[in-house]
Order: C-alpha cells, then sequence, then structure tokens
DNA sequence: GATTCGTAAATGGTATACAAAATGATCTGG
DNA sequence: CCAGATCATTTTGTATACCATTTACGAATC
C-alpha cells in the first residue's frame, strides 16, 4: 500500500477541480484526459519508460483517440511523456543528469517564489506556510514518509503560490511535476531526513523574517541538498524498488 | 517593411530545421503547424486579442482542423494562446503585469544560464558570443534597431544555451517566446538603447571573466532596464503603433 | 424604442473511418 | 542453424462526419 496517493499535490491550477472520475461538465475532454494521464504517471499507474498505446488507452479511459491523442501532444510539451513520430509515446524517464539539470532549474525558481513571497505574501499565508510547517514536523515525528512527502510538497508550493508571479507559479508546477517520481521515490529511502528538516527550519525562520536574500539562498542550496539524497537512488537499484 | 523578419531567433530546438512552406518529410504535422503558428503569432500575421477560427485557419493552411487543433492544445499549454471552452482560441495578449512577471522569470532563468555558461562554457562557445556582442555593436552604430534586436535575443539565447543546461535551455525559450512581440514592439520606440549597450558591455566582461556571480546579478537586473523599455509601451498607445 | 425570447447559422468538441508507416512473424536461402 | 527478405498485423497520422454548444440576428412584446 505504498501509491495509495491521490498526487493531490500535483493538482495544476485547480481549474475546475473535479477530475478522476467524472468528466466534468462543460470541460473539454482533452483537458479530463490530460489530468487523469499526469496522475497515473504521478502514481506509476503509466511507469516510466513504458510505452503509451493509444487505442488500449483510449479504451481503458472510455473516450475516442481523439482527445486522448490532443492530451498526450500537452503532455509532451510539459516533458512528461516523449513523442516519437510514428512509433508513438513512451512515459519520460530522465536520466540522472536531467534530473540534476531539472533540480537546479526548480531551485532558482523557488529562490524568486521564496524572494517575492518574502516581499508580498500576507500574514494569513505565511501562517498557512507555519501551519504546514508543524504539519510536517509531525510527519517526521511519526516518521510517515508518505505524509511528510506530500506536505514538504505542499510547503514549497505555498512558497511559490504566495510569490504572486502566476508565470513563476505555473513553471514552477511544471517542472515539478516531471521531478515528482523521482523524488517521491527517494523520499522513501531518504538517509539525510535530518538534514532537511534542519534547512526547513531555516525556511520557516527567514521567511516570517521576511528575508528575501537569505529565503533565496536556503532555498537554492535545499534543492542541492534534494538532489544529494534523489543521486543516491540512481546509484544503486534503480526500478521501482520501493513496492 | 518592419516585420519581415522570419522569428529566426524563435526557432525552437531546431528539432528538424525545416519550417514553413515545406511540410517535412516523416515530420508529423501537427508539430509543422505549431512551428508556423508560433511564427505568424511572432509576426502579428495572428495578432495578440484575435480569435482563431480554426476552419479558416486549417484551410489557409492547407490542413485539416485535426491537427491544427494538436497544435493550439499545445500553444495554449505553451501560453501562446488562450483556450475557452467551445468558445475557441484567442491569440494571448499579456497585460503589463503578466509581462513584468514573465521578466522577473525570465531574469533568474538567465541569471542562472549565466552562472553556468561561467563555469562551463568552452572557449568557443564565448568567442562566439563576444562576436555576437560585436555584431550588437555594429547595428547600435547604424541605428539599425532590427539587426541590433534580433542579435540581442541571440546573445541571450547563446548564454543560456552555453550552461548547457538543457532543461533551462528548453524553459527559457518557452518564456521568451511569451515576450517576443511585447519586447520586438519596444524595440522600435526604445528610449534608454544606451543603457542597454552599457550592461552588455558589462556582461561580456563578466562571461569573459568567468565571473558567474557578478554575470548572474547583471543579467537580473539587465531584465529590470527592459521592464522599465517596455513599460513605457503599455503607457501610451498600445495596439501595433509600429506598423 | 428598448428588451427579451426564439430560431438559425456557425463554431468548437468528439467519434469514426481511412491511409501510411512500423513492427513482428514467417518463410526462404545460405 | 542462422540471416535476410517478404508479408501480415498492428499502430500511428490525417481527414471527414456528426453532435452539442454557443452566438448572432430578428421578431414579438413590454
Amino acid at each position: 500500500m505504498s501509491e495509495q496517493e491521490t498526487a493531490q499535490t500535483l493538482d495544476p491550477s485547480g481549474d475546475e477541480g473535479t477530475r478522476s472520475a467524472a468528466p466534468a461538465p462543460g470541460e473539454p475532454l482533452t483537458k479530463s484526459v490530460a489530468n487523469r494521464l499526469r496522475d497515473m504517471i504521478a502514481q506509476d499507474a503509466l511507469p516510466a519508460g513504458q510505452r503509451v498505446r493509444e487505442r488500449a488507452l483510449a479504451e481503458q479511459l472510455q473516450v475516442s483517440r481523439t482527445p486522448l491523442r490532443e492530451a498526450l501532444k500537452v503532455l509532451a510539451t510539459e516533458g512528461l511523456v516523449a513523442l516519437y513520430p510514428n512509433r508513438g509515446a513512451v512515459v519520460a524517464d530522465p536520466d540522472p543528469g536531467e534530473v540534476c539539470d531539472l533540480l537546479q532549474l526548480l531551485g532558482v525558481l523557488e529562490a524568486l517564489g521564496g524572494e517575492l513571497a518574502c516581499a508580498r505574501a500576507s500574514e494569513r499565508e505565511l501562517g498557512e506556510i507555519a501551519a504546514l510547517h508543524y504539519e510536517m514536523l509531525a510527519a517526521y515525528a511519526r516518521k510517515d514518509r508518505l505524509t511528510y512527502f506530500k506536505v514538504n510538497q505542499k510547503i514549497h508550493k505555498a512558497i511559490v503560490a504566495a510569490s504572486g508571479n502566476e508565470s513563476l507559479i505555473e513553471t514552477h508546477q511544471r517542472i515539478n511535476a516531471r521531478l515528482y517520481r523521482v523524488r517521491y521515490r527517494s523520499n522513501s529511502r531518504n538517509t539525510k531526513w535530518n538534514i532537511a528538516i534542519e534547512e526547513h527550519e531555516n525556511i520557516l525562520a527567514a521567511l516570517q523574517a521576511r528575508n528575501g536574500a537569505a529565503l533565496s539562498n536556503i532555498l537554492r542550496d535545499h534543492l542541492g541538498s534534494t538532489w544529494a539524497n534523489v543521486s543516491e537512488t540512481f546509484d544503486d537499484g534503480g526500478t521501482g524498488a520501493e513496492g
């Protein structure tokens, strides 16, 4: 029962909310299908590297090939699947180098997010982030890795959201989605858990002090630590070892 | 003769090279159509805010609605068009706030690009950037705004490209495309041209000294100057005043 | 005369059908 | 027994047809 999560952390833009089963009234099927595919990838229902058969998937999702294909094109521009002309799509399976690059990129995105958040976040937003922080500490105390992971993601998302920069928020979300699986896997074997907690204490302190420059640096370095953890996952057995 | 450019600066990933007229052998129509649409938006063949009629556009491009619709979905995820369910697509028309956000985002992307470029760029790449720099100075001396603009874009693209971070390169390209038109318009009336030139001198100096920290800061501030110029464009007559 | 309701034309959304390409298996030749 | 070619099957790419929704126009009513 490791993958029961619904990847709510991934929920993008919360457009109309409705997901999974209900096709949502008035919402284009393409969008609904894209959302479902994102979830399936996050949950490994579509494992990395696996080839995607259009007809089979379309039948499974109870839609025709047209909206499915449109959704796949979208996911391809998001980097979640790769399209090979006349040979279909495969779920993206980033190699270590690519993951490192993505983490570096995510680092500067969160750095900017943190800086702006220090300047523009409301007290209400700061309070919510603090609450999430303590929620995360609770999960840490219970050694509840899954809850820790999800709340951790929520915190970073909330910080960036507090920046008020919509383009930044969306780009951050996009890059984060591409790293979701790798980080999820890393989370289940993370050996430097205490370091991450310590860094998060600094994050909260800098945020509450509205020290943008400090928070910016911490967030960048924080994703350096993340890379330290994730890279370990690539060294030993890579694929699906936490099932 | 203001818009004769083919927006080669926009050329993304250079996948198969072939563009515009030739449908490219073996390449999916969707990709070709998406590229053409990107060009048309950059060149104002599809003006910002204009509604996109699928049937008419499909006929104009000599393709069926299917690949066109797939391309539109892609452009929508790239932020170049906005999709309204059951009401079609309109070419994105960013307001000042959005442009400011995008420039901020672009700033940190280029800052990271510059930092990495200082660390990893080859002498060959540095030489090419220097060459572009002097090409730009030549255009400045001739007051050739169009050439200046294109070479300027090439320089920033080259710096990011020298970072070697593929995800960064692609994201930068994506954000830059959304700003292309606005910056093009701004370029034709830019009053603080000399400031930009001065900053570019500093950029080149920091790059050649491989001073990553310095270059990083300069690039971020440089896009602050860009915002100063672009924001002017919003104050007075906004739409299509340079045609 | 303005407003509202109804109808018709147009537009987007989805499904299906057809064509081209690739994959895989089988058969033949060495 | 293995290598290569040919053919059948499967899969993707594109076009077309159909349906639902929206929008524009006009008539009737307040």
